[in-house]
This record gives C-alpha cells, structure tokens and sequence, in this order.
DNA sequence: TCCATTTACTCTGTTTTGCAGAGTTTATAA
DNA sequence: TTATAAACTCTGCAAAACAGAGTAAATGGA
C-alpha cells in the first residue's frame, strides 16, 4: 500500500504547507487571520511542520514590531508534490478523467 | 480557501476507499488483512463511510460462512476525486511540473 | 450432536491528536 | 508609564483514533 505523509494528511497542515506555497512569506499574524485558527493551535502545527524542515521562520524586531516571517522549503514543496502524487495513484481514475495506468476499472455499487 | 472533505482527509479512511475504488468489492476480513488494521478500528471507520454513503454492504449467509462485501458508490467515487482535484489547486505546482493557472510561482526558502 | 472456528460486529478503555484560551515575554507606540 | 501588539508557551479539555476483549450467528468437522 502506498503511504501518505502523515505530517501533511491534516488539514490545517495542509492548508498551511498550500497556502504559504502560493503565498510566499507570511508573519504569524498573516496566517492566523487567513487560516482562522487559534495561535496556540497555529504554534502547534508550525512546531511540526519547522521540525521536518517544511517550512523555516525568519525573526525581525528592531524597527518595528518584532515579527516572524514563515516559508516553505524545498523540502516542504516537494513533500507536498509527492503527497498529491501519492494520492493520484491510489485513485484508479484521476480526477481529469484519465485511467491511472495501474488500477482496474473501478467497480461501484449503483 | 479551498475546504477540503474531512471525511476523506483521515489516511486510513483515504486507503480505504482508494483501495476500494480500485479493487472492487472486498470483504470485511479482506481489508483487514490488506490495510493491517485491527477490527474494531475498521469497522469504526467503515461506518462514517456506509454515512456518508460512500460505501454500501452487502451482507451474504447460508452459503458459507456470513460474508459482509464493501463496495464504494458513485458517491465515494466522486467525492474522493473532487478531494484529490482540491488539493491540487490548493497546490501552486501540479505534481507533475505544471503550472496551476490560479496562483503564482512560489517563493521558497533556501 | 456438539465443539471449535470464523465472521462481523459491539463495547470499553487507552492513547493520541487537535484545539482554545489564559498567561508570559519582548518590544513598540502613544 | 501605560497600553497594545506579536509571538509564543502552557494547561486542560474535547474529539478522534485505535487495539483488543467480548459476543452472536453460522458453519464445518469430529
């Protein structure tokens, strides 16, 4: 069976990896306001996610309030990319509608 | 932001209907013995599915031991690939190299 | 016939995970 | 100097996942 990475099989996780892929740099705040989630629940997840080298965090203070910068890795990305491709295989008709080369005809119930 | 189905969003729930999209009716003992999970946590996670009606039984007895089938719907089907079709236009890059056309390049730490 | 076994559960308790909010520190702006 | 904001940390609760024991129904073999 194919394995999904755990780290990224949740959804604010997810959410998170996604958006900051698309978004580029974003401060605490940014991300507790798109994501409308709690920041000791945001802390959390980004603890997990800087601790596989997902995403790495830049600190400014000094000229202004101080202020923590967060981004996707290399490594971030490219777990992210094999996450969705993992998941492409196990479904045996893709989403586009092409048969995935390895799966059968999926047989349904009416 | 894109919301993504919390139902399909759990791995063991993914396998399973992956693995059933894939290889059609199974029985109960089947995906025990292929996912390696124990029967309480199966039958747990089996039951969301039947729900949400992602997944039907058939339950057969007379002719053999009593047999419950697991079949996934048209339902299951289309859900997880409107899940999989979610996750890739959450994704700046598609899996395979490709650009999304809704959101920009990312911007990645070194 | 009856005993063991298998299937498919149900139930219970434990562990893990997620989550919210209160408190803390540092720093700035008023 | 006080108030406010950012970014945490910590604590506790709630929900979810999970394993395994127990159970009923049915069969197959001795």
């Amino acid at each position: 069976m194919e394995e999904l990475d755990a780290l990224l099989h949740q959804p604010l996780r997810t959410q998170l990896v996604a958006f900051l892929a698309g978004a580029g740099e974003q401060t605490f705040s940014d991300l507790k306001r798109q994501l409308e989630v709690s920041d000791g629940n945001l802390d959390a997840h980004l603890k997990k996610l800087l601790a596989a080298d997902y995403v790495t965090v830049r600190k400014e203070s000094g000229n202004g309030r101080p202020q923590s910068y967060y981004m996707l890795t290399g490594t971030g990305l490219a777990a992210m990319q094999a996450y969705v491709l993992a998941l492409q295989r196990l479904l045996p008709i893709s989403p586009n509608g092409e048969h995935a080369p390895v799966f059968i005809e999926p047989r349904l119930a009416d």
